[in-house]
DNA sequence: GATGAATGAGAGTTCATTCAT
DNA sequence: CATGAATGAACTCTCATTCAT
């Protein structure tokens, strides 16, 4: 066989995998939409190959079984979530600045898909056995940690802010919003991500030299006034 | 007829109208179980006639489809958890208290049941159709409402706060909260419900003439030192 | 409840029971003529029911798996081959006139339905488990043991008689034989049980009380001429 | 082309047709083993071509169907059979001695490979078609008839020695006497083969000229022993 | 009203066979 | 010739629902 032949078996066999990656990609992709759609015992793996465009079982080609599908959902819309949140955050900007930009992309994600939040649960369940935490989930939540952590280390943020204890207030809070918003048809709205982050700035250390130097100032500011009108009523 | 015959007619109507309702309960109960334990999807009718202990064409002459006991169970615990939290709180307490008696009965309730939640979403979706509100849940959540509209007009909370947004952290804090505890199979932890009320503190008015005066003081104690601390850095 | 209720009851309960049983007769008879028609994996579930004029989903009621009816095919087919065996031979009669009963009851069945013993030994395995014996066929061949046994006790075999062995030969060629005349469509031969009979005689004790006195002389001739013959060519 | 390229290609192409011939081979070895193991159904083609070490396409350039694969290996095995039996036994030798080499040479082999029995039953009847006999099956029993007549043509064995019904005897006693030391897997027994053998001995011509001379004798004075004890009982 | 045997549509999964590479 | 991914018909089994008793 010449080097000819071989590159040219080579990119054939490139464009194999290609192929089979592609499939494995158009499953996944229609049988996230159905699991949304139908639910998981609603979807039926007829459907799911029909939307992917292959034989029913060309679809056990790559899964062994319909939980085996239903896992590779899960797992493949959590790390494309992880990776789309890194992504989204400014790891130079400040911790509100970041948990803004996390913020958003989570209730973006999470109205565009809410579903899957569902269809997790339902993944960590399969036929009476007891739940379990998914890896993929924990990798996600990292990086609200690794934000936390980061602001912490920087003296952004007090070091005793019990982490992941906000942690649940962040991602409880956004995913209840979103499901709000989900079942009443509304628009995404920026004022539920406000109102989270002002809950925050408790744990903020103020600070002359970070780049918020005005907002430092006038959160003091705010504090006083309070301070002063509840000590006028004494 | 006589008397004495309409009242035995009577009395025995009361007992037959006494033994459907404890056959409805038990029905419901049976439900509300298997659901929890399998899934909506996973619990057989006829397991639920079993531990009810009627016949499997019973529960059809109770509820018409699966979906309507479906809807039945899901009505039910919400009901009844209006009426726990209803009686759980004490509406002559301040704000704080009552919020927290609401969220450790609400806490408790999510762990004890917490697959509940899943299988309400799963009522609100059936073959494909867009999802609805339950009215059971919007009456629930008025319980936080009322809390907090008390709290507005007895001065104990600023007028601006905004309760809708506040109802979303708080719900959705516990919700995530009781699922990351049962997940890992942890007993219930105070600490985040003390944590969550800490959030809140920010829109309580202090004043000296409520009952906790000296949390009040405190408070406001809290906040100079900590303005201190920040303006010695400048 | 009166007596003519009870009765009126206990009558509809019989009615009841005989046509469960009458139902399940009916799925074994189907089943049993389907799968020698078609062989076990050949044979679908949906014929079966259809040819007990039954819902698919009944079958199931009384078998829970494909194989437990096929077990249940087996079981009876040689339960009742014993019974109809017990019922064919005359104990009072000599060894020899049972023997050829039972042969002749044997190899009428099997032509009739020869193919239970393909399907019998497809029973023993299932799923690459070892094969294992089943104890309705140990049931059966102890029909030819008790008539040997008998006839040892009553003087009639010598004691010496292998019985287990001959058992071999007495099943196998009967089996044997009945494969033979079915593949080639031939009808039943009694010339087979002649012959094999014959080759049984070696264990007779011949004696002059039993009522075969002239087959015993006659045999003890038989042996004398054949005798001469050979000495004859010495 | 010079003849130097005429040897190349020649041998080349032996080459070829020896792989190819041993693809086959190795397909048909595969095949059969594993419809051993698993019954003809049982067996998936896929497994064959994985044992038999080619892709599951090429099975198909061989072996249009399972069916054919299902004859091959059907054939195949009576053939060696035969093959195997015709150099198993010594011409030469008595008929006794003959039939003893082909009752082990047998037994032998069903005790090693006995479910082909069954496999072969398979064989002749695919989709509900009626069986017939199979030609492989003619030529391996013909071994027996070829002893037999030799027997009677050289005056061994009596000329009215009725061969087919005693073949069926023959062959049916192995059969089932391998079918039950399997199932109880227990390990060949030659007590069945000399009981069987003594069973055709009425069959034997007595002759002071065969090798088996004081065989003869003694089985004389033993009948004639035989019938002294009877008829001292009249 | 209560029963539970019966129903049958429909599910997930398998696997002999095909065919583009 | 050889490959093995792809096919899709057909299978066994489930279970919500019905209905004769």
């Amino acid at each position: 066989m010449n080097p000819q032949q071989r590159t040219s078996a080579k990119r054939m066999a490139d464009t194999q995998r290609q192929r089979l990656e592609a499939r494995e990609e158009a499953i996944l992709i229609a049988a996230t939409r159905l699991f949304g759609e139908s639910g998981v015992d609603g979807a039926r793996m007829a459907e799911i190959a029909k939307r992917a465009a292959v034989a029913e079982g060309t679809v056990y080609l790559y899964y062994k079984t319909k939980h085996d599908l239903l896992e590779a959902v899960v797992d493949r819309f959590w790390r494309e979530l992880t990776t789309g949140a890194r992504q989204a955050i400014t790891p130079s900007e400040t911790v509100s600045t970041q948990l803004r930009e996390l913020a958003t992309y989570h209730l973006r994600s999470l109205i565009d898909d809410f579903k899957i939040v569902d269809i997790t649960s339902r993944a960590r369940q399969w036929h009476s056995k007891p739940s379990r935490e998914l890896p993929q989930i924990r990798e996600y939540v990292r990086v609200f940690d690794d934000i936390m952590q980061r602001g912490i280390q920087s003296g952004e943020l007090e070091a005793s802010t019990p982490i992941w204890q906000i942690r649940d207030v962040f991602y409880g809070t956004l995913e209840h919003s979103a499901r709000t918003l989900v079942i009443r048809n509304q628009p995404i709205d920026m004022g539920v991500i406000d109102n989270l982050l002002d809950l925050f700035d408790q744990y903020r250390v103020v600070s002359l030299n970070d780049t918020d130097e005005q907002g430092s100032k006038r959160a003091v500011l705010q504090a006083l006034e309070k301070i002063e009108q509840q000590v006028a009523r004494w």
